[in-house]
DNA sequence: TTGCATCTATCTAGCGATAGATATATACTC
DNA sequence: GAGTATATATCTATCGCTAGATAGATGCAA
């Protein structure tokens, strides 16, 4: 027998790629249970709906994040900003998935509201730290303008991985990440 | 009896409001039937199978934009991309509705090929026309970086309307559309 | 021997899709 | 024109399948 922990992991290791590479409407229990190894009523077991599984990817994908913005304060803020970034264009690399936030808010109408709240505090987590930095970069902003600056910017990584995944197309999430850096107010990181 | 066209057209629009709300695997054949005030199969008779709707729903899509771009001739380029911004304000001031292309892109992995190659043509198309106004603007751009400005503007739209709509708020879209229009080259309009 | 994790078996509801009947409008022929 | 055929648009009824979810039995471990 597993570890209740492991295999509640496991779980959702395999929702998580589905969630990105399908979305929340495009997936089952039945797809979980079969690649897991284990029968459908066992996933209820562990998750007792399909919203609940929704609430452990987001509130575990928030925590990965915040544990990554944490763990950047050693680093300069062109640094952090190229850490923070890279994720994205990883995924594009890969090619088949988006951001797991950016997909519960394409889906925001299936959610509950618990689930839907936790899909606002992703991007409220990951926004604030980016107006964060942004007042950093140009201490003459506002917490209003780098709010707004910090929303757009992250808009357009989400919209910019959208759209490189549809059109099989990392080329556009480098280019985006160049806009996102002049917009953010550093100078693009030297291509490898 | 209704003229064909009419109803098509009747079923169509529906659609289209349920797509742009819900998304592509988050509304049914009887959602559509309910709405129209028919049985579910005669939404068959329209549209053999649910990709033919969405195949109809992009191609019109496209057209509507294709038509509305052409019609912008006559202004001046910071006019036309104010024209061509106006309908995603105009979607995040109404609140529920993302664009109808955003959503099939973020459901791209339930999509059969020619559909998926109907939304790639969409924004080929849209990116295409802003690619030609950042030439406008700014003349010396080569056409790559020109289509890589109007690649990351339509993320930066697409990506601001899906976050204003999770977040039911407008405001991000208009700060959205000051960096889109910055990162066009031109002032943002004055506003109202 | 109690509690946890999983299984088998099943339920209800809804999905997309199809068959076949029906009513209505249009076109053709005598 | 009358009568007949054809095409169009809808209906009723149902299919096979899958969805999310639940009850109750089984096995295993502390």
């Amino acid at each position: 027998m597993h570890s209740p922990i492991d295999r509640r992991q496991e779980i959702l290791q395999h929702a998580t790629e589905l969630l990105r590479t399908r979305g929340f409407n495009a997936f089952s229990h039945r797809d979980l249970a079969d690649r897991t190894g284990v029968k459908s009523s066992s996933i209820h077991y562990h998750f007792p709906t399909k919203q609940d599984v929704g609430l452990a990817l987001i509130v575990q994908y928030r925590q990965d994040m915040a544990d990554l913005l944490g763990a950047l304060d050693c680093l300069s803020v062109p640094q952090r900003l190229q850490a923070f970034t890279s994720p994205f264009l990883e995924a594009a690399e890969q090619g088949q998935q988006w951001c797991l936030a950016g997909m519960l808010a394409s889906d925001y109408d299936s959610l509950d509201e618990p689930l839907r709240l936790e899909v606002r505090r992703f991007f409220d987590l990951t926004e604030d730290w980016l107006a964060q930095q942004a007042r950093l970069i140009d201490p003459g902003l506002t917490a209003v303008q780098a709010l707004s600056r910090a929303q757009s910017a992250m808009a357009l990584l989400e919209g910019a991985l959208l759209l490189a995944r549809s059109h099989q197309d990392p080329q556009r999430v480098r280019n985006a990440l160049d806009m996102f850096h002049a917009l953010m107010g550093v100078a693009s990181p030297a291509k490898v």
